[in-house]
RNA sequence: GGGCGGGUACCGAAGUGGUCAAACGGGGCUGACUGUAGAUCAGCAGGCGUACGCCUACAGGGGUUCGAAUCCUCUCCCGCCCA
């Protein structure tokens, strides 16, 4: 019986970074409870990335072990941006522009979560009718030094760097969400840590029994080393085609393939281990290991078969040098001689003259495979003929007009 | 209200009368190599002209000067501090 609630607790907290309070949490679930676990998300780009996935994860972990997950579309505070980590303000999105993220989101949601039984709330609904009086009361709760002692904000401060008043106010509107749901438990990265404790005193505030916190780690981004986001551009949409998706996981540095394996793969731990032993000692190729990791991360969003194509085009494409499944094409006219740079600026190859030539004479350009060595020789492209700049950008030429 | 510091290319940031289309870093792009779009190394980087050149650009306007990103002046915008 105990086996068995520890057993359960233990896959609640399998992974996790911090949990508070610990023993306050075990003790609920030991008894069986059914906790609301409440996880935000601020639709502030129109997709749902990798990195989100992360919580996700955990969070359908919950919910298959009896618990309710309530997502809360953050369609206020996606309007600040959460501050976090960030050392600058960010400007202020168009209520317009988050509508149109907060609908694509809602699907976006479901590639991980199983629809049955989640609760998704916005933040509108509540705070639709806040009013000054309401945020008045909500500002009364906390005093300006609490705010400050976030990390983002004291370092900036110290920096002389500006911090928009508004901006105090997103961890105030994430913690009264909590007591909106009545939250028992909230997931977030560990960046979060700061706004998760701050609703535990909100809730107690208005007494209301405080949510236990649960952090997961911040999955990094393409570039190997910040957090992904999208505004940073490091970040893979879950719903970027396949190919998109695998050639991006490709092209992470090579120390991130274990955080990668750990945090968004289904791969089974023994595997995981195997290959992260396997490049630490050298006997497994680290490319062989994070192309493992890229089919296996495809796999959770377009299924096994697509990532299997994915990873096949990409081989052929990068390491055979052929050509991709599908070129898009530009209405170029073929068929009569004419500048080459010219040509390349037609087909958006390049965006003037003047970076044409410089693509030319870096040896960037090939014509139906031959290299263009000389843009001041004209070319004739034939119809179809295929333009290619650098090792993957292609364009295939109209028919002649 | 007072004091101070700023607004430079995609971003950050030098430059404070000519040699500035503007250092450096990041990001971007190309090449070599390779294990890939990774790592490393090399290179490119306003526009137009196949060179010499011309045009546009250092918040905006006006001015000084043979010559201004750099000096003066007005305007706009931003930050910090003190009230």
């Amino acid at each position: 019986m105990d086996d068995g609630a520890d057993r359960h607790l233990r896959e609640l907290l399998d992974g996790t970074v911090d949990c508070v309070p610990g023993e306050q949490l075990a003790e609920r679930v030991r008894r069986g409870e059914r906790l609301r676990i409440k996880w935000g998300i601020d639709p502030s780009a129109p997709d749902i990335h990798l990195g989100h996935t992360v919580p996700m994860r955990l969070l359908r972990r919950w919910q298959r072990r009896g618990h309710r997950p309530v997502v809360i579309i953050g369609d206020v505070t996606a309007r600040i941006g959460d501050p976090s980590g960030r050392s600058a303000t960010r400007p202020q999105l168009e209520p317009e522009a988050v509508e149109a993220n907060a609908a694509t989101y809602l699907d976006q949601l479901f590639c991980l979560l199983d629809p049955a039984g989640v609760e998704v709330r916005r933040q509108s609904e509540w705070f639709q009718d806040f009013g000054l009086e309401g945020m008045l009361r909500l500002a009364g709760s906390v005093t300006v030094a609490q705010l400050l002692q976030r990390d983002d904000f004291a370092s900036r401060m110290g920096r002389q760097h500006p911090i928009g008043l508004h901006e105090l106010f997103y961890p105030l509107l994430q913690g009264y969400d909590s007591i909106a749901v009545a939250a028992d438990v909230e997931l977030g990265g560990t960046d979060q840590l700061f706004n998760l404790l701050l609703a535990r005193e909100l809730q107690a505030s208005a007494g209301q029994p405080p949510q236990a916190i649960v952090t997961v780690p911040l999955l990094e981004g393409l570039d190997g080393h910040r957090k992904m986001s999208k505004s940073l551009g490091n970040a893979v949409a879950v719903r970027a085609p396949a190919t998109e998706q695998y050639g991006q996981l490709m092209s992470l540095p090579d120390p991130s393939v274990g955080p990668y394996l750990r945090l968004v793969t289904d791969l089974p731990e023994a595997r995981q281990t195997a290959l992260r032993e396997g490049m630490a000692d050298g006997s497994v190729n680290p490319r062989a290991a994070k192309a493992e990791m890229a089919r296996a991360v495809v796999s959770v969003f377009h299924g096994p078969e697509a990532a299997a194509r994915a990873a096949a085009e990409f081989d052929r494409v990068h390491r055979g040098h052929g050509l991709p499944a599908t070129i898009p094409e530009a209405p170029v006219l073929t068929g009569m001689e004419q500048d080459v740079r010219q040509v390349l600026v037609l087909a958006g190859l390049a965006r003037s003259r003047g970076e044409a030539a410089r693509l030319v004479t870096q040896g960037g350009v090939t014509l139906d495979g031959a290299r263009v060595t000389d843009w001041r020789i004209p070319i004739a492209p034939p119809p179809g003929a295929v333009l290619q700049v650098g090792p993957r950008r292609f364009v295939r030429l109209g028919r002649a007009g």
